[in-house]
Order: C-alpha cells, then structure tokens, then sequence
DNA sequence: GTCAATATGAAATAATAATTCCAATCCATA
DNA sequence: TATGGATTGGAATTATTATTTCATATTGAC
C-alpha cells in the first residue's frame, strides 16, 4: 500500500527503463509504447491506447498496476502532469516576458517586451508558413534576370538586408530606394523575366503600392510579404505571403519578415546554383 | 453542422474574445475560466471543470454548443491539442527545427533554419543582456542633442530602422550613408553634446572602423553594438553590447540585435518624454 | 512431456462521465 | 406588473470508459 509509486514523471521513466528486462512480453510492449508516446497515454483513453500500442487493454492495467499504481488512470495522471509542467516552461517563460514588460518595471522591460514580441511572430509565422508558396516564390525568383526589392519606411530595413544578401550571393538585384527621386524611371525598366519582391504592411506606404501596381501592369511577376488578405499587395502578387508581427508599445517586430526574408534569399541562392550545375551537366 | 467550428485554440480564442460581451452570464463565466485556466478544460472532466468554474455541468455544455461544438467533448480536443503541439518544449521544438533543417529536407528547411537561428540568437541576448549597460547606454543617447546612427553591410538594416523609429518619435538623427560619400563632413558636425549608436560585426567593415573612430576623436559618446570584447568597435565606445548571433548557412540572424536596436530607441524615447515631464512640472 | 505458475485475450461488469430534459428562475418588453 | 422568451439548475438518462473476471495460452522447471 504504502509502495513507492513514482509521481513524477521522470522517476517513473527510470523505474520503467530499470526494470525493462524483467517485464513479460506484452508489458514490455506497452511499457516500450508509453515512453516513446508519452503525449497519447497522458490523452488518450485505455481502449485507444492498447490498440494504438497493440495489447488489450486488460496489459495496459496490469502495466500500471505493475509499477504501484491501482489503476491505470493513476499511472495516466503522471503523463498528464507532465505536460501541464512541461508547457507552462516556455509559454510561462513568455508570458511572464510580457507581463513583466506590460507592468512596465523600468527600462528592462521595454527589451523585454520587444524579445517578447520577436518571439511569438517566430514561432507564428513556423506555424503558418505555407511550403508550397514558399517553393513558388522561391522558382519565380530563381529564375529572374533581376530582382527589384521594393519596401519603403518600416520595411525598409528588411528590403536593404534582401539587397545585401542578394548582392553577396552575386544575384542581380536593384534596391528600389527613393533618395534620388528616380523610381518610376528604374521601375520602366523591369521585363516579365525580371522579378519583384514588395513588402508593405498596415498602414501600406501609397508609394509602395502605387509602385507595385505599376510594375505589375509591366507584367512584372511580384512576390509579396505583407499582413492580411485585404493588403492590397495581395491583389498584384503572384505569390504572397501573410505574415503576421506581434507588438510591442506599438512598434511592431520585423523579425518574422526577416526570418522570411533571409530564407527567400538563400533558397533563391540555392537554386540557382542546383539549376546552374544541372545545365552545365 | 457545416458551421465554422473554431479548430485550433487561437481561433477559438478570438471566437470567444469577439462574443464575449452578448454571452450570458453563466456561459460567460464559464468562457473566461476556460481561457485562464486552459489546462483544467484540457484535462479536467466537465463535471469537475464546472465545479471548479462555478457553474452547472449543463452549462459548460451549452457553452460549447454555442461555439459550433456537438458536444464539451470536442471542445475539449482543441484544448488538448493545444497542449499536444505546446508540448515539446520551447528548447525541443528548436531542437527538431534546428535536425530538420541540418538534414536539409528542401527549402522548408532553410525557412526552419533561420527561425532557429532567430530564436536562439533571442534567448541568448535575453540572458545576456546587461541592465546597467542598458541603463548607461539610454541615458547617454537620451541626452543627445543628435543621435548618429552608424552601420554598413548586413548591420545597415539595423541602423535604418532606428532611424525610421526615431524619426517616428520625433528624436533628431542622422544616418551616416555611404551614398552620396560626404561621411567625413557629415561626422565632422557631431559635437560631444550629441550621440553614436554604431553597429558592427566581425568581419568589420573597415568604413565603421574608420568613422567610429574618427567620431570618437571629436569626444562624442558612443553606444556600440558589437560581437566579441575584442571588436575594434569596443574601444571607442563608452558602453558596448556584445550580441552573439546565431547563424545559419553562413547567414546570421540579426534578430537580437534588432530587438536590442529597438528597445534602446523606445526606451530613450520614453526617457525623453518622462525627462520632458519633469522639466516642465 | 507434464505440471504449475505466469501471462494473455476477450468479454462481462462496474464506474464514471457526458448529455439531455424539464421545471424553476430571470429578464426584457409591452 | 403581466407575459413570453431566454437562461439556468439539478436530476435522470445515456454513453463511454476503466476494471474485473475467467478461459486460454505460454513458459519454465522437473
């Protein structure tokens, strides 16, 4: 009665894994199944999870009876503790960034906020990222004589890293800036085989859209990054991508955009080098 | 029963969110305990969650029947699944992007890559970051008359974007800009009552160098953003940031030093405004 | 090869939990 | 303040799920 039967998680994994030569065939299957799935027996119920592991449901009891627990609830309340615990880390972690930010204690809290912020417009956009645009951005790229990189005001950093990385990766490229005033004339230059990439975000600077719209009308294909499907971006692009950036204290995070951005870059890269072998092969 | 179920738990958040105000009491009691609490609703059973929430079993139903669900039981799966994909915690998760993009599966996996650079490269500043510098180095820019902002290469971004932010907020700046090459006249009207933030990465761009130092000479304060204590940059500063950024395919991530940019420019911005304050009272 | 001990499978049973239903209550409106 | 509709509480019902039981199979010792 009073046996020691592990509570926690990591103490029931070492009992297991201690004991594991001595368990009977079934036992050890199911015993194997737990360790490698623990997400399913902290869900699922005894029924799925016998079938899912391949025993009855009678082993998956006298599994858990097996190692002190009465009853396999019991044994499923440690998985289920578990990722109570596990996930309050990082979301915690986060979570207590933002308050300590939002409570504003001093100047640290402003950094804190913003990591804040660049950490969850990360991990969004790894969520929602479509591959398949991803690919079919990154072959409309590839194949461009020239790439026009055009972003104005907030974005305007990330387009400056995009010529950059470009320009070290010895792709043509041309950084649409307005200092010399001269952007429709560099506009009237782009062909179809010539390719664009725009980034605007609420609220869309007029002269980036008004310059997307005309280099669209050149028959110019357009890659665009921007945040919701009513960007009127959207509506000139081949491809788009939504990306959506979290704030803070009003200063919306670049960092998804950049991510993008920087990922674009090389997988053109990429490429055109795999494409440039296989023509000279 | 085509109706727009909330699938994932963010939607389902913003569901709630968006209707919160016409719900009736006890079904809006129960929708706030589901969203602070999402752990119980994730492993609880209804009738404990409802005890717990204050209400009758009957009503947690209903909630869930008016958000699209047939029943607590599905609502209770995006709890659970919310959980599942949480799970794996902050470091796991960038543990298997980080495998999956080493094992190259296409170009998803240079997406991968470089979210796992950023994030990395976050959490490490967010540890690393000195509060007293940081204190140093707001004070110092948030007394300057004009704040110089100095960069090249992959570290220009960083300084456009400060300079759009602290245009935004109404802060004099200057960007030194290689374009029309008149660098050297435009530092030599920098007096000691003004401020550099100056951004360089090894390999140093010899131009950063030679302007940082040559600024220095005048006697204006620097604030430096730099990668190791033996960064040219080091020298002339009066406070220096070390950032270690991540890096992927021979690309790093600026992510780290774009939120410390960031946070250094709101937060001498708020400075000025509480500074402004206080003179005028 | 036989026997006993142990392990396993399958179905019956018990327990627990979700859902439904109906009466009571509350609330807005005439 | 009376009336109809919406909301709620609580018990009854239904469903699901854990557990037990027992027959059968397997294993190891003699």
């Amino acid at each position: 009665m009073d046996e020691r039967v592990p509570r926690d998680f990591e103490t029931l994994r070492t009992t297991i894994l201690d004991r594991r030569a001595s368990l009977p065939k079934r036992i050890a299957q199911i015993a194997a199944y737990a360790l490698d799935n623990p997400d399913d027996i902290a869900f699922g119920t005894a029924a799925s999870i016998a079938a899912s592991a391949g025993v009855q449901p009678s082993t998956l009891i006298r599994f858990a009876q097996q190692l002190g627990f009465d009853g396999f609830t019991s044994l499923q309340q440690v998985f289920r503790e578990r990722l109570r615990e596990r996930n309050s880390s990082y979301d915690e972690r986060l979570a207590a960034l933002r308050a300590k930010a939002e409570e504003g204690a001093g100047h640290r809290a402003i950094f804190d906020g913003f990591v804040a912020a660049a950490s969850t417009s990360l991990s969004d956009i790894s969520r929602a990222l479509n591959d398949v645009h991803f690919e079919e951005a990154v072959d409309l790229l590839a194949k461009a004589e020239t790439i026009y990189v055009l972003a104005k005001r907030r974005s305007y950093p990330v387009a400056s890293y995009i010529a950059y990385a470009l320009g070290k990766l010895k792709i043509r490229n041309q950084l649409i800036e307005s200092a010399a005033g001269l952007n429709a004339e560099m506009i009237g230059f782009a062909t179809p085989r010539d390719a664009v990439i725009a980034i605007s975000f609420s609220p869309y600077a007029p002269a980036t859209i008004e310059e997307t719209r005309s280099i669209a009308e050149q028959g110019v294909p357009i890659v665009a990054i921007t945040d919701s499907s009513f960007s009127p971006l959207a509506q000139f692009a081949k491809v788009w991508f939504e990306v959506a950036e979290a704030d803070f204290g009003g200063f919306r995070s670049i960092s998804a955009t950049m991510a993008l951005a920087m990922a674009l870059t090389v997988a053109v890269g990429e490429k055109r080098r795999d494409t440039g072998r296989k023509r000279k092969a």
